[in-house]
DNA sequence: CCTAATAATGATAATCATTATCAATATGCT
DNA sequence: AGCATATTGATAATGATTATCATTATTAGG
């Protein structure tokens, strides 16, 4: 337990050579790419480099907010008997999807022209809601009170 | 060729039991089930149905715009180096996803009431937009235009 | 510098959703 | 009935992602 302010395993900010080649790899391709396809980007220049790696890697640049992943699969494909156009609400901590009781209403001018920009026929449309579900909410509420009984505030003299 | 209007294979309204018993299952469900989910719940009313109709059928339900799939898996989690918000176009017969160049503004109000319905605690958002690219349109004309050369417009007598 | 403790890594196996295959069955027609 | 054709479902195959775990790198202490 040395007094040098010893970051052991908390301090994750500075990325090793691995994590900056996954997040160069994703910041230099225009498309959209897959997993294995960063996963092949990066053995270019990193070529010891397994999937496993890469996984993680996203996940945690995910996690820092540097990247964003679009469409997790790791829920398989759901389903909906509402036909009607309906907008959706995603908890970004369980993947629960529900659906939204109003619309979130949006001009047909605007929707028009940015089908037109992506050169798209524009055939429906659907808003995304993202943040966190009342049940994770107080999930995590309840386990930080917990963490606090266990070990109340480690590093509370830090600046903040 | 019988003469009594006979629909050989095109006339596929009408469903079977097992559609109807799969329709019948993701309509009852208020969640959003998986498959694997409504195999599951079919199975009690239709015992003997494989995985395989399942998913046949809910691919045809979905195409005859009977319900509507949300999440496509058959494509990998893809990731994104832009995290400043902004919108997508998905094509909705490759499967493309393509940034919105020009964001879809939409009031802030509305963001918040729809979040609060749904209770969740908004964190971010996204609009999507489905329809058909470019690519795909060209395709898919190009086949069309081929189609006519090869079977010139079967029962173009009908009422149209 | 050498060694022990610990964390990070990557090869490989396991898992899970989905799709393809193909023999068996049902359906329609004569 | 008897044949042609379409549908079905059991099972294997595929593909993405995750778990496992031995190996490797890193650090601290002597």
């Amino acid at each position: 337990m040395s007094g040098s302010g010893g970051p052991t395993a908390l301090m994750k900010e500075a990325l090793n050579a691995n994590a900056q080649a996954v997040l160069e790899a994703v910041r230099s391709s225009h498309n959209h790419p897959t997993a294995l396809e960063i996963y092949e980007a990066v053995r270019k220049v990193r070529p010891r480099i397994g999937v496993a790696s890469v996984y993680r890697i996203l996940h945690s640049l995910a996690q820092q907010g540097l990247i964003r992943e679009l469409g997790r699969s790791d829920e398989a494909c759901r389903y909906d008997g509402h036909i009607e156009r309906h907008d959706h609400a995603i908890c970004t901590t369980c993947g629960a999807l529900l659906d939204l009781p109003v619309d979130v209403r949006l001009s047909e001018e605007a929707l028009r022209m940015a089908a037109q920009a992506a050169g798209i026929e524009l055939h429906s449309h659907e808003v995304r809601l993202y943040g966190q579900c009342a049940a994770c909410r107080q999930k995590a509420q309840a386990e930080r009170e917990q963490a606090r009984q266990i070990a109340p505030d480690p590093g509370a003299a830090e600046a903040e």
